[in-house]
DNA sequence: GGACGTATTGAACGTCAGTCAACAGGGCGC
DNA sequence: GCGCCCTGTTGACTGACGTTCAATACGTCC
C-alpha cells in the first residue's frame, strides 16, 4: 500500500549527544542483508506479520530503523525478500542431476524436499502459511516456487508420456498442494513428537501418489 | 496483536453541531451484522489485510467506525468473522445425507463443493489464500474446517476399511491439499477464459485420486 | 592526516487501529 | 402528550507504527 507521502520541510536541527552510545556497529552490505534476513525469518516464523514491528527487527539486529530502510524500501519488502530467501533455498535444496533417469530423479528430488522440509520447519510453515495474504507479491513468489516444481516435473517425461491437457495440469497443481499439505503435517507431527512414518515412508507416499494422480487425470 | 491501551482521561467536550448530516439509519442488531460481514467479504477478498482500512470499510457501510467496533472488538476479530463466515457456508454448502452410501455421499459432496467453489470464487480464494498467517485464530478456523471434512470422509467408512495409521492421516490432509489446490486452479482457469474440465470431469478426478491416495497409503 | 564515500542514526510526520463519553430515535408507562 | 430508559450510533482523541531525510561517524585511499 501506498500510505503517506508527508513532504514537510524540516530544517536541520542540531545533533544529539551521543552519550554512552554503544559503537556503532559498521557491516558490509551483504553481511548486513544477511542477517536482516535471518532475523526476518526468524521474526515472521514466529509472529503473524502485523505483531512483528520494524522496530523489534531493528532492535534485535542492534541497529536502527532507519538503516532497515535502507536496505529495504518498505516493510512489504522486507518481508518478500525474507520469504523470497526461503523459497530459493526450498528450490536448491531439491535440485538434482537432469541427467538420472526421471523415476530416480523424482526421488531425489523428493528427498531433498523433505529433507529441507524437516530441517527448515519453521522456514517452511512460514512460507506456506504465514505469507499468502498479506501481499500479491508474496503470492507470486510462492506460486513461481510452485510452477518451479511443476516445471521440473514435466521436463523428466518424455513427450507423450504425458498428455498435456488442462485436467492433468489441474492434477499436477494438486499434487503439489498434496505434497505440501503431507509435509506440513509430517512437520507438525514430528514436532509434536506424535507418531509419525519415516521421511521414506513418506517420499513413497509422495511417489506413489503422483503417478496415481496422473493416471486418474488421464482418464 | 494487543497494541495500545490508552488510559487517557479526556474531558467532556460539546458536541459539534450536526448541520447537514444525514438522517442516522437505525438497523437491527443481526441485520448490520450480516450488512458489515458481506462488506468484509468484499474488502478483503479484492484488497490485502492491510490494505484495508476500518475507515474504508465504515464508510462503505454508511456508518462511523465507532459502530463497527461496537459490533467487532478489533479489527481481527473482524476479518476472523468473514473468514469464519465463508467456512461456514461452505461447509452448509457441502452437507450430505448421512444415509446415503459412502461413495455416493462423497460424490454428492464434491458435488456441492464444487458448486460452492463456482459460485463463491472470490469468497473460497480468500478463505484459501488471503487468511492464514494473519493470526493463528484464522488459521484455526482453516484448519477445524479441514477437519470437519476430513471427519466427515472418515464417518463414511466403515470400521476396518480404513486402517488409520499415521499414515493413512497424514493422505487424508494431503487429499483435502489437493483439492483445494485442484479447485483453485480450475476457479481461476474458468475466470481466465482458458479451457477447463467440467465440473463433472473435476469430482470424477477427486474422487478417483481419493481413492488412489488411499490405496497408496495403505501398502 | 585530510578528504571522500558509504553505512548509520534519530527525530519528525502522517496514518490508522482502537477508546470513550456523549447523543438520538423509538418504545413504554402514565 | 410527556418523560424516561434502552440501545444503536457518533466523532474527536490517543498512542503506536511505518516511513522519511538531513545529519553524522566509521573506514579507506591518497
Amino acid at each position: 500500500m501506498v500510505r503517506s507521502r508527508p513532504v514537510a520541510k524540516r530544517s536541520p536541527r542540531p545533533r544529539a549527544e551521543r552519550a554512552k552510545a554503544e559503537p556503532r556497529v559498521r557491516l558490509d552490505n551483504e553481511e548486513r542483508r544477511v542477517q536482516l534476513l535471518a532475523l526476518g525469518l526468524e521474526h515472521f516464523g514466529a509472529r503473524a506479520y502485523d505483531d512483528v514491528s520494524i522496530d523489534a527487527i531493528a532492535t534485535a539486529a542492534g541497529i536502527s530503523k532507519g538503516l532497515l530502510y535502507h536496505y529495504f524500501p518498505t516493510k512489504r519488502a522486507y518481508y518478500a525478500a525474507t520469504i523470497r530467501e526461503a523459497a530459493a533455498l526450498c528450490v536448491a535444496c531439491t535440485e538434482t542431476d537432469e541427467a538420472m533417469p526421471p523415476l530416480l530423479r523424482l526421488h531425489a528430488g523428493l528427498d531433498g524436499y523433505l529433507s529441507y522440509v524437516r530441517d527448515h520447519a519453521k522456514a517452511y510453515a512460514t512460507l506456506l502459511r504465514s505469507g499468502v495474504g498479506v501481499d500479491p507479491e508474496i503470492a507470486r513468489i510462492v506460486d513461481e516456487t510452485r510452477a518451479t516444481f511443476i516445471a521440473r516435473l514435466t521436463a523428466g517425461f518424455e513427450p507423450g508420456m504425458l498428455p498435456s491437457s488442462p485436467t492433468t495440469t489441474l492434477a499436477l497443481r494438486g499434487w503439489i498442494g498434496f505434497a505440501e499439505a503431507v509435509s506440513l503435517g509430517w512437520t507438525e507431527a514430528l514436532a509434536a513428537r506424535a507418531p509419525a512414518p519415516s521421511q521414506a515412508q513418506i517420499s513413497t507416499l509422495l511417489a506413489n501418489a503422483l503417478l496415481e494422480i496422473l493416471r486418474a487425470a488421464s482418464v
